[in-house]
DNA sequence: TATAGAACCTATAGTTACTATAGGTTCAAG
DNA sequence: CTTGAACCTATAGTAACTATAGGTTCTATA
């Protein structure tokens, strides 16, 4: 009973995607050429809606572009499991977790800078956060 | 009692940054145009190997390239204040710790899918994992 | 001093995941 | 039938480098 057809600036709005992002996954491969007019405009179907929807929702939870190619070959392609998806997931569970402590690291760094740095109104020579910028770092003893 | 030169390569070595990012840093304005020698290679001293510290040090602290031409801006020109300097720590401790709000959602948004995986020999249009990202997008109600 | 090869030089292209632009065509509403 | 929104393709731009090509200079050793 689903047999609507979408324009991309459609499909594009169902997904909040831009219709150029469309038109990039396309041509990299993520979306698959879709049938068109007489004039050469894209014509969309309810499973294109679903299909952006996953790639979509895959980016957003931060795998790369590459990485939704497999999970899609999993879908696309008959005899694969769950577990695999699941590897996939857990994988990129734990790189979002070392992103967070890089951040966490990084975010303490700031703010013992500014903690130190406790009136801010000496000249920038005496500002002890410009002086733990210019802090070699640890390659130096390489 | 510190004049020593250095060659490209021993700078970059010195601060752990490759030679090609040096001629970048250049390119862009971070580093000044050193000296050459009569063939035409660059003659570093001991302020370029600081600055450049500075500079990676900035960068690995989450400071995009043209806020770290503003820190330069202010060690470079007289008369800023140490307060102009922890403004922009503090605003840059803000965007971090955004950041990792973001992926802590994100991370959760996995966890809890994996966890709905319970066995993972299931076929992959069984996968709750699948079926979530699947899940049209808030911006369908758009 | 001659020479080999490491290190340097410039300029350009490639990376990631889009976004923006230009210049032209098609579609749909009135 | 006209108008203008939406579409089309192709190309360039973004951030912050990294990599490559093709050529020159420096330096250590014979």
């Amino acid at each position: 009973m689903n047999y609507e057809k979408y324009s991309i600036g459609q499909l594009a709005k169902k997904t909040a995607c831009k219709v150029e992002t469309v038109h990039y996954y396309e041509k990299v491969g993520l979306m698959p050429e879709p049938p068109r007019t007489e004039g050469g405009h894209r014509i969309y179907s309810l499973a294109h809606v679903k299909r952006l929807n996953f790639i979509r929702r895959s980016r957003d939870l931060g795998f790369r572009i590459e990485q939704v190619k497999e999970l899609l070959k999993f879908i696309d392609e008959p005899n694969h499991y769950c577990g695999e998806v699941k590897a996939m997931a857990m994988q990129q569970a734990r790189v979002v977790q070392e992103k967070i402590d890089d951040l966490q690291r990084l975010k303490s760094a700031l703010n013992e800078m500014v903690t130190h740095c406790a009136s801010g109104d000496k000249p920038v020579d005496d500002c002890p956060i410009v002086d733990a910028l210019f802090t070699e770092r640890a390659a130096e003893h390489y």
